[in-house]
DNA sequence: CGCAAATTTGAACGTAGTCAACAAGTGTGG
DNA sequence: CCACACTTGTTGACTACGTTCAAATTTGCG
């Protein structure tokens, strides 16, 4: 087992080779840790480094200048996070620790050099950009076009489907570790509305509660209320070029 | 001048090298005409190709059980397209020529030859998925936390600036090209509504139109109304690998 | 235990959606 | 050349989904 949490990652797509797995143990040579809140990169501030996410849950987010925020994405481990400083000088969204986390972060010209001499890793990165796009698009149709009780029942399945991603023990019931302001900014809600459609899905058996757990009780018309899509299955990588 | 959209798009940030023109011009061998309407790429079915966009407008969108379309993104000139065969088997999106359009279709193995070749192009598309990333993310946040005014005059905002991307010489009067559902299905609101929120636009001074040209009379107080955020400024690609 | 944060609920309000009708523009075929 | 169908744009009246504001209750933490 490589110490890489990047590398776990990838190894669930295809087997790296001890070449491969050196270069990205070398990513994650140091180490910080967060407290929950802890704000890892703010927003407009200068940004050089990227981080991946060992331990713990992150988000990304931005804030508008009414004051209200919007939630991005949450981060788990194995995550890249700061991409965004390959491109612009100053960050464009704030990544802040949702549950105390620990980041390895690393340098520009460590990541310049990983894409020149391992071009599979490149093609592996760019494999993960692509799903996190579809991702976000998915989520924007979510926003644009669905109803709140389907935003918020997305989330959940969101949620607790990149859970198991981790931990393929999890089942129906999962804690959330998110307060329903959370929800809402991931939802583009208020904390209120996200409140009464909780509670409407729990009248409705679709999931249960108690405390900040919740287990998917009907799991099949969870999944038709969310207008929610799989995309865990069917990925194709036949294209990936040799490794190194 | 190459002869490659693509590698022109990519010379507003650095300059190629001759090896690098020729391997961008591999991309664009063959092309493929397009009449408005037409469909390059339906959701769910099965997807191998990637393109690049060379003249005309295009989308991409999906499609909701309920029949609502959200239009995810609007492509112009130089943007590649279908990136998304690099990892699903199945299309997510669906790509559709908003005007007559040419497009350059290539395979996933010249993807591949290419980013092994020339790890700096690679270098370049990444900077590009995050330009387009963060795009993504401005309008996740224009969907979840702002009004249908701002979400219209944020988009006619985006439209403007890239075009004026493409021709340097654009002014503040431009083409829209697309329908008032469009311009909803792209902000997450209805037809209907789109045209009271131009309308109010146009009533408070901010906009003008005849036809379908659209005059931005008051672009700092647009831009407010529309919590717009320039993201042409402030790109940093010291990172960048050496060329080969 | 005591306090602050988070959750829950109710009532009133407002933004955006729905439905419907009409006008203007566009292309087609008789 | 005009009649016709069809798409797009425009406006009004009504509806409904989600927000706002306020207050009570529960939960978690020092």
């Amino acid at each position: 087992m490589s110490g890489s949490c990047f590398a776990e990652r990838l190894t669930s797509l295809v087997s790296l080779t001890p070449a491969e797995h050196r270069a990205l143990e070398r990513l994650e040579d140091r180490q910080r840790n967060l407290r929950r809140g802890a704000v890892l990169q703010r927003e407009n501030d200068r940004s050089n480094e990227l981080y991946v996410l060992k331990t713990g849950m992150m988000m990304s987010s931005v804030l508008l200048d009414d004051g209200s925020r919007q939630i991005l994405r949450f981060l788990f481990p194995g995550d890249m996070m700061g991409e965004s400083a390959l491109v612009y000088g100053e960050a464009p969204e704030t990544l802040t620790a949702v549950t105390d986390a620990v980041v390895c972060p690393f340098e520009r010209p460590a990541f310049a050099t990983l894409i020149v001499e391992h071009p599979r890793l490149a093609a592996l990165i760019m494999v993960y950009a692509q799903v996190e796009r579809v991702s976000l698009t998915d989520r924007l149709a979510s926003l644009g076009r669905t109803s709140a009780k389907a935003r918020v029942a997305a989330l959940l399945l969101e949620l607790r489907n990149r859970m198991r991603g981790l931990d393929t023990e999890l089942g129906a019931a999962f804690t959330l570790g998110l307060t329903q302001e959370e929800i809402a900014d991931a939802t583009g809600l208020t904390a209120v509305h996200v409140n009464r459609m909780l509670r409407q899905l729990e009248d409705e058996r679709l999931i249960a509660r108690e405390n900040g757990r919740v287990t998917i009780v009907n799991e099949k018309q969870l999944i038709r209320a969310a207008n929610f899509v799989d995309r865990t299955q069917g990925l194709d990588l036949g294209w990936l070029p040799a490794a190194r």
